[in-house]
RNA sequence: GGCGCUAUCGUCUAGUGGCCUAGGACGUCGCCCUCUCAAGGCGAAAACACGGGUUCGACUCCCGUUAGCGCUACCA
């Protein structure tokens, strides 16, 4: 392994859509790497012919850019190491796989899989650890030879160790230990000819130069085994670092059917990218202070992989929307004004009706309000269309029997003006309920109702002004008319 | 079942033997502000799983129990 340089991968296999407990593994990966100043790796473990999903590949890489996780080597951007997707070096595995057998720390298995499955059920009868019982192991070189030659189908075993301990140092967790009795004859090269996860891991992880291997914790228990094979390789281990789990609400491992899984369910739904990173990293990191609101650039610069606790994480939606929120808010005038726009579109309004002033001034009242883009149309409609109908519990407890004749009032009064200001309209309101010898209450509660079509939202002078006197006189006669 | 990992408010967490009357955040509740709803401010309820040690002193160290999770495939 080439000095000190810090070369970490994410190593996803390309089974469907990213899942947020992969977007943290390459998170965490990701931010170790800018930290130290060291090098971010994807690698496709696409070793699993039977779950292969087209168009898996190019799904998992649009939303690892999407997040802003962008990787300094693998497909497509290529590198030195390449190449980066695990069916493309079949060759390198089926070397390495000769070295293995040369030097008899691995073995031919032609059991098929019928026995296997029945000694597996015998074994569990008998509650013994279900492993392999070396069939294979004691086969002499003619009968293999034999075998071969006949063109029987085989797997090739690691020949695992009569008790030894197998110990190795995880950097979230310490030191852990196993005892090579517990450890099965694991499978290495398939049948098919493809390598299972454990070896083209081991020698990828290898041949790529990986410093650092930081993943789920779901890989701790298979870590003797890789631990094993760099032995028997003769090279040196890599450093472990064993992620906690992302959970349900009920604590098991995170899983689709008990709410969204996949990255892009939440790109769709409309959470910012900037919130689900800032989420998923709070997930089991902390910087050990009382912040709660990062950027990817403040990630970077904070994360160290001693701070990641050991313990699993049950995902909150609750604060992922208050983070959304939060970072929705801080974003610049001009970057929502975009999105609004690109909402709109996809809402089917025509954005091109509104000027950029118009819809700034809707953000601009609709601020503190919006936990998501799409509230400016849910929560606000009527700054994009005249109200169609009037809450019924709001019509009920603000629109009085003499309502529809203070308005005509003000409607009148409204009229007089010219080119109104925010306070023009309501220093008239003023003038109009003194007139009335009635509180401002009385108009102000009909007048949200007719304008907005609901009881609530930002200020009436702000809605009443960023509608514009010729529209709020219209949608006061429709109210005056419409609401009996 | 076996092996492994883990264990602080409902949730995310701070805490590395005395600073803890256990801090922050989300959520919940109350008050203030107020034309409504938010935002904001103030405040409240809410946790060291249990039992043994070690120590002058344990949330912090050790052991055990319990519980949860993970792994136990020619899946990753």
């Amino acid at each position: 392994m080439t000095a000190n340089e810090v070369r970490v991968r994410f190593a996803p296999s390309p089974t469907g859509f990213l899942h947020v407990g992969g977007l943290r593994t390459a998170l965490f990966n990701f931010l170790f790497a800018r930290n130290s100043g060291g090098k971010f790796i994807l690698r496709i473990e696409d070793t699993d012919r039977a779950r292969y999903v087209e168009g898996a590949v190019d799904n998992l890489i649009n939303t690892l850019h999407w997040a802003g996780l962008n990787y300094d080597e693998g497909p497509v951007v290529g590198g030195n190491f390449g190449p980066y997707v695990q069916s493309e070096r079949l060759a390198i595995y089926k070397k390495h796989i000769e070295m293995l057998l040369e030097k008899r720390v691995a073995y031919r298995c032609f059991c098929t899989p019928e026995r296997l499955e029945a000694m597996r059920k015998e074994q569990e009868r008998q509650k013994l650890q279900p492993k392999y019982d070396r069939t294979c192991l004691n086969l002499s070189e003619n009968e293999i030879n034999d075998n071969v030659a006949a063109g029987k189908a085989y797997v090739v075993r690691m020949r695992v160790p009569d008790n030894v301990t197998i110990k190795f140092s995880d950097i979230i967790r310490g030191d852990v230990e196993f005892s090579s009795e517990r450890v099965d004859d694991q499978v290495l090269l398939k049948s098919d000819g493809y390598p299972t996860y454990h070896l083209a891991n081991v020698v990828d992880d290898h041949l790529m130069e990986i410093s650092h291997v930081i993943r789920g914790e779901e890989w701790l228990s298979s870590t003797p085994k890789h631990v094993l094979l760099y032995e028997a390789f003769g090279w040196d281990v890599p450093k472990f670092a064993h992620l906690p789990l992302l959970l349900n609400p009920d604590r098991s491992k995170l899983s689709k059917r008990q709410g969204d899984v996949a990255v892009e369910d939440y790109r769709d739904k409309g959470y910012l990218k900037e919130a689900l990173v800032n989420f998923v990293a709070l997930l089991g990191w902390n910087p050990g202070d009382d912040r709660e609101i990062f950027s990817l650039q403040e990630l970077e610069n904070e994360f160290s992989l001693e701070k990641v606790n050991k313990s699993g994480a049950i995902f909150n939606v609750e604060k992922l929307n208050w983070l959304n929120f939060q970072h929705l808010r801080n974003k610049p005038e001009d970057e929502v004004l975009g999105m609004l726009k690109a909402h709109l579109a996809s809402a089917g309004i025509d954005a091109a009706q509104f000027t950029d002033e118009y819809l700034i001034q809707v953000i601009d009242a609709m601020r503190e309000r919006v936990s998501f883009v799409k509230d400016f149309t849910e929560k606000s409609p009527y700054f994009f269309s005249a109200p169609a109908a009037y809450e019924e519990a709001t019509v009920k407890k603000r629109w009085k029997p003499q309502s529809a004749e203070y308005l005509k009032k003000l409607a009148e009064e409204l009229s007089a003006l010219e080119n109104p200001s925010k306070s023009d309209y309501e220093e008239a309101l003023h003038r109009t309920a003194a007139a009335l010898g009635v509180g401002n209450g009385q108009l102000i509660h009909p007048l949200r109702l007719a304008v907005s079509g609901m009881g609530e939202g930002p200020g009436l002078f702000d809605i009443v002004n960023i509608l514009g006197k010729e529209e709020t006189l219209r949608r006061i006669n429709s109210a005056i008319e419409s609401i009996k």
